[in-house]
Formats: structure tokens, C-alpha cells, sequence
RNA sequence: GGUCCGUUCGUCUAGUCAGGUCAGGACGCCAGGUUUUCAUCCUGGUAACACGGGUUCGAAUCCCGUACGGACUACCA
């Protein structure tokens, strides 16, 4: 076995925050590499100067930490196959388009944007199907090709702007095998002289993508099927520089649609819907304005990993809850789908609320100290982690915990006017007066005491339970929700419960 | 318009390559149970092979067509 070692490379351009979709492409990337032994690369794509977005490079390393995906090499990190990124790789790519002029497989090409508009247009109105830079179209266009040789260095000589084209064969088929969506055949009729070299001095993505993967040592390109179509260009590409040999598996990802309908789920959706389609919250540099993030809306990373990772893959068993050393394990790029998907606010919750429950009381009261700081709480660490205890289960964030749990920090200054209602009658002061009279009288004060005391209480005075427990709760918690409450009363002490029922009796009325 | 791709419960999906279990699981939803309440939890239920042809004893699975959806079609990635 001489097997190349596996190295894979995530390529995000800077132009913005990372939505969720390349979040998995990341992912994928990533469990590919570990689970081979192999390297995860982060590659800055950065060739497109006018679209560059201040702090969008940041981002991209954060939210891949926050994943607690750790590149082996890139950016932040350095490596021996760098710099990787790529406006610092400029000089690179001119010489490998330069020796692509030379060997005849690129040219230079001297049109004007209106130029090549003129062309589109004129095409069109052939209502020629394809209007595009090809082998049939080039003749009659500025290039040197039509060009001779002495037009062509006057007009490098000049600095006429210029651009470098690939020079596609007129009639070829072009077959490449791709990972996840199997055998494609292009031919070359239908493709275009893609530009390789722009007038700015910087490659496109297609030349630096090529150039890179290969001096990086790239075995699999896994990325989003946006892709498929520029490939066939890409392997003529290695098929020209004579790298087929080492040419990279292609693997294209479906993409990641609007959970509403129709289209590639984009950067807008997220507010539209009101659910975050970024990991991290995002201020535009620009406009200043916020865009929510998966970790500010409160989700756990291992939570949002694993709601992600499910989508467009499966490992074909019906588990659905993995770690993420589990998901190296079993991670395999064949089981990766091939249509797109919608995703799932319902189910991402429903990760979120199980990994929480998998917490330890201890680990969950630390994330949810701060709020209770926030709120000016003062509380002693057991009776919090009591508290915890009580109400994690009804939890899907920490951000849950305060109003589930409020009433044991703080009493009741208002009562749900719905239970008032339904709940508090007449007799009702007069019951309570009762209970208050067995709270007092307990010498050991725990939940399972009070539930037998108080139970037996009611049965001697041959009362219903929901005659009395309903209206204690109000006077307790303000509302009809929360657990038990005689967990509720150990919790709240003897002398804080007493308060809140005699302060009940006082104030509420019969509506 | 052209090229390429896709289509199983509302959603994520298993099953398709090697045709033959009442098409399986999860989320959601509904019902019942537990509970003094609200949740959680437990149990059960609802619900899908896009359509039309063909091949075959037999098709979600193979073939053709149609519809629908998507990607690409920039000196953007």
C-alpha cells in the first residue's frame, strides 16, 4: 500500500461571515481528514480584492474553533506548504499561467468588458443558445490567437490590460469521476475559455484553486456543488500543467436550501425566518448591521456539529446522536446524499435540549451564573444547584433556566390572572391558612416530608388535593407552572413560604 | 434559453448500486399515560416512494419520457 496520505483543504473566501452551509462543508472536510489520519488545511481565498470584507478571515477561524475544528495547516496556523493565503501566493500563479501560454493551452485576450457584452449580446440575438468566450467565438475576438505575435507584444509592451484565457479544445469530452454524484462527461463545446489570469494581476479561483490543491498536496476536494460545473475546466486544467496523476478525488456537496421553498439558502434567510444561519453573530463592518449567530442564540457547539453533520449525511444506522470523535470514526464520504436539504429549526432544538440534559448540574450552573450575576442574584452554590437540578429537564438553553426557575430566586409581585380564575375561590385563604399551619410545625423540612405532611392533611380534613395545591402554587410561583410543590417549598424554606402564601392570601382577589 | 444534477412522510433521512419484508428511524404534529399545574418523560398514532410509460412472475429500486426543483452560464468565489 503506497497510499498518499489524505489531505484536505477548506478554501472560504473572505467576503463575508461563513453561513452554515460551508460550516458543513468545513465539517466534512474535517471528519474526512481524521477519520483517514490525514491533514485539514485552511486555505484564504482571497483573489477577489473587491469583495474582501474586513474581518471576515477572523471570523472563519472562530467559528471553526468554536466547532472545535483545528486546521493541521493554513491560515493562523502556518505550515510547510505555505502561505496559504492566496494574495500572498500571488507571484505563483503568473508563472504557472505564463507556462500554460507557452505549452498553447492559454492565451492572452485583450477585449473590453463592452467588448465581450457585445458579443453576449450579439449572440443572443442569433439566439445562439450558448453565448459564451469558446473555441467558436475567440476567432473574431482581441486575442492572441487572432492577434500576430507583433500586435500582441505592442500591445503587452503598452500595458494594454489583458487577461489570460484557457484555451479549450473545440471538441473533446472531458470525463471525471465525482465521490458523491458519480461519472460526469462534459464536452468541451459547451464550456468556456475561462479567464485564469485577471487584468488586476491576481488568478482567478479556477487557476489558484488548481495550483494550490496541487502544490498543497490536496488528495480530495470536497466542497459545494456549485462547483460541478466548473470541474471539467479544472481537470484540463491538471491535464495541461501534466498533474493528472496526482489530480485530487472531487467530491461535491448538495447544497443547503431555504427551509421555506425555493433556492440555495442564502445569507438573508436567516432574518427573514428569524433563526441564525451564521455560527457566530456578524456585524457588518459597513452598515453596522448584526446578524444572529448559533452561538448567541444559545446553542452548544457539539450540539449545532451534530444537527449539521446530519444533514446530507447519515452513517446508514438509526443512530442520530454522535460526539465528534464518534463521528471521525463512522464519518464516510459515500454516505454523503445527493440532494439538497432544508433544514430544521425543530430538530436543531431538539439536539440542543439533549445535549443539555447530558450536562452535569455542576457544568450547567457555571453558564448560568452569569445571567443570574446580570440579574443581580445572590445565591449560595448548593441551593443553586438544587435548583438546577429541578428544572434543567424542561430546558433547551441555558437561557431557559431564569424564567423556568425566577420564582425560586425572586417571589411573585403579580399572579396569572387565568389561575386566579380558575383556581382561587372562596374557601381558598382559609385552606391555605392550613397548609401554613403544617409548614410551620415540620421539624425536618424536605420535599418527601412535606408532600406526606401536607397530603395528609388534606385527606384528614377530607379536602381535594387540587383544591389546596392549585391555589398554593399561585401564591408561590405567581403562575400554574414549574415542579412540584413540595420541591418547591423545601427549596423556598419554611419562613419564604410562609411569606409568599400569607402575602397571596392578602392580595389576591376573586375574579 | 443552454449545460449539468436531483426528486421516499410537513422536515432530516434508511432502503436504490447486486428488483421480491404491511417502505424503517428521528424531529414535528395528534392521542393516551404519568403529574395538584405547566413542562419533561413514557406509550401509541398520523404521514411518503413526483407523474406517465416500459422491462419483469414481481419495480421505491432497472430503462425512457414528462413535470417540478436546484446549480452553473462574471476580469465572483
Amino acid at each position: 500500500m503506497s497510499e498518499k496520505k489524505v489531505r484536505v483543504r477548506f478554501a472560504p473566501s473572505p467576503t463575508g461571515p461563513l453561513h452554515i452551509g460551508g460550516m458543513r462543508t468545513a465539517i466534512f472536510n474535517y471528519l474526512f481528514a481524521k477519520k483517514h489520519g490525514g491533514d485539514f488545511i485552511l486555505r484564504i481565498e482571497d483573489t477577489d480584492q473587491n469583495r474582501y470584507v474586513e474581518g471576515a478571515e477572523d471570523y472563519i477561524i472562530k467559528s471553526l474553533k468554536w466547532l472545535g475544528i483545528e486546521p493541521n495547516e493554513g491560515v493562523g496556523k502556518g505550515g510547510e506548504f505555505g502561505p496559504y493565503r492566496q494574495s500572498d501566493r500571488k507571484d505563483i500563479y503568473q508563472k504557472y499561467a505564463e507556462q500554460l501560454i507557452e505549452s498553447g493551452h492559454a492565451y492572452y485576450a485583450f477585449d473590453t468588458p463592452t467588448e465581450l457584452e457585445e458579443m453576449r449580446e450579439r449572440l443572443k440575438a442569433e439566439k445562439n443558445p450558448i453565448q459564451q468566450y469558446n473555441a467558436v467565438t475567440r476567432v473574431v475576438m482581441n486575442n492572441s490567437l487572432t492577434l500576430n505575435s507583433s500586435e500582441v507584444s505592442k500591445k503587452l509592451s503598452d500595458n494594454t490590460p489583458y487577461v489570460i484565457r484557457l484555451k479549450l479544445p473545440e471538441d473533446e469530452n472531458i470525463t471525471f469521476k465525482d465521490v458523491v454524484l458519480g461519472n460526469f462527461t462534459f464536452h468541451s463545446s459547451q464550456l468556456d475559455d475561462k479567464i485564469l489570469f485577471k487584468s488586476d494581476g491576481m488568478p482567478t479561483y479556477h487557476l489558484a484553486n488548481v495550483v494550490d490543491d496541487y502544490l498543497m498536496k490536496i488528495t480530495h476536494v470536497i466542497r459545494g456543488s456549485e462547483w460541478t460545473n466548473s470541474t471539467p475546466s479544472h481537470v484540463l486544467l491538471y491535464r495541461y500543467f501534466g498533474w493528472e496523476d496526482s489530480m485530487p478525488a472531487f467530491a461535491h456537496m448538495p447544497l443547503l436550501l431555504k427551509p421555506d421553498g425555493k433556492g440555495k439558502l442564502s445569507k438573508r434567510d436567516g432574518d427573514r425566518l428569524g433563526f441564525p444561519v451564521f455560527p457566530l453573530e456578524w456585524t457588518n463592518p459597513e452598515t453596522q448591521e448584526v446578524s444572529s449567530g448559533y452561538r448567541e442564540a444559545g446553542y452548544f457547539p457539539e450540539a449545532f456539529l451534530n444537527f449539521l453533520v446530519l444533514l446530507g449525511w447519515n452513517p446508514g444506522t438509526e443512530q442520530e446522536v454522535f460526539s465528534k470523535e464518534e463521528l471521525v470514526q463512522i464519518f464516510s464520504i459515500d454516505r454523503i446524499g445527493k440532494s439538497g436539504s432544508k433544514f430544521d429549526q425543530e430538530k436543531a432544538k431538539w439536539f440542543n435540549h439533549y445535549y443539555l440534559q447530558q450536562k452535569s448540574t455542576q457544568e450547567i450552573c457555571t453558564l448560568f451564573i452569569p445571567i443570574l450575576e446580570e440579574k443581580g442574584i445572590d445565591i449560595n452554590p448548593s441551593n443553586l444547584a438544587n435548583i438546577i437540578e429541578l428544572v434543567k429537564e424542561r430546558a433547551t438553553f441555558i437561557s431557559d433556566l431564569w424564567p423556568l426557575s425566577h420564582y425560586l430566586f425572586v417571589a411573585p409581585t403579580e399572579y396569572d390572572d387565568k389561575v386566579i380564575k380558575k383556581r382561587w375561590k372562596e374557601d381558598t385563604p382559609q385552606l391555605l391558612e392550613g397548609i401554613i399551619d403544617v409548614i410551620s410545625s415540620l421539624k425536618t423540612f424536605d420535599a418527601a416530608t412535606l408532600e406526606s405532611e401536607i397530603k395528609m392533611h388534606i385527606e384528614m380534613k377530607e379536602l381535594n388535593m387540587g383544591q389546596v395545591l392549585n391555589g398554593l402554587r399561585l401564591t408561590l410561583v405567581g403562575s400554574a407552572q414549574g415542579p412540584s410543590v413540595f420541591e418547591i417549598i423545601s427549596l423556598l424554606t419554611a419562613e419564604e413560604s410562609v411569606k409568599r402564601i400569607r402575602r397571596g392570601i392578602q392580595s389576591i382577589k376573586i375574579i
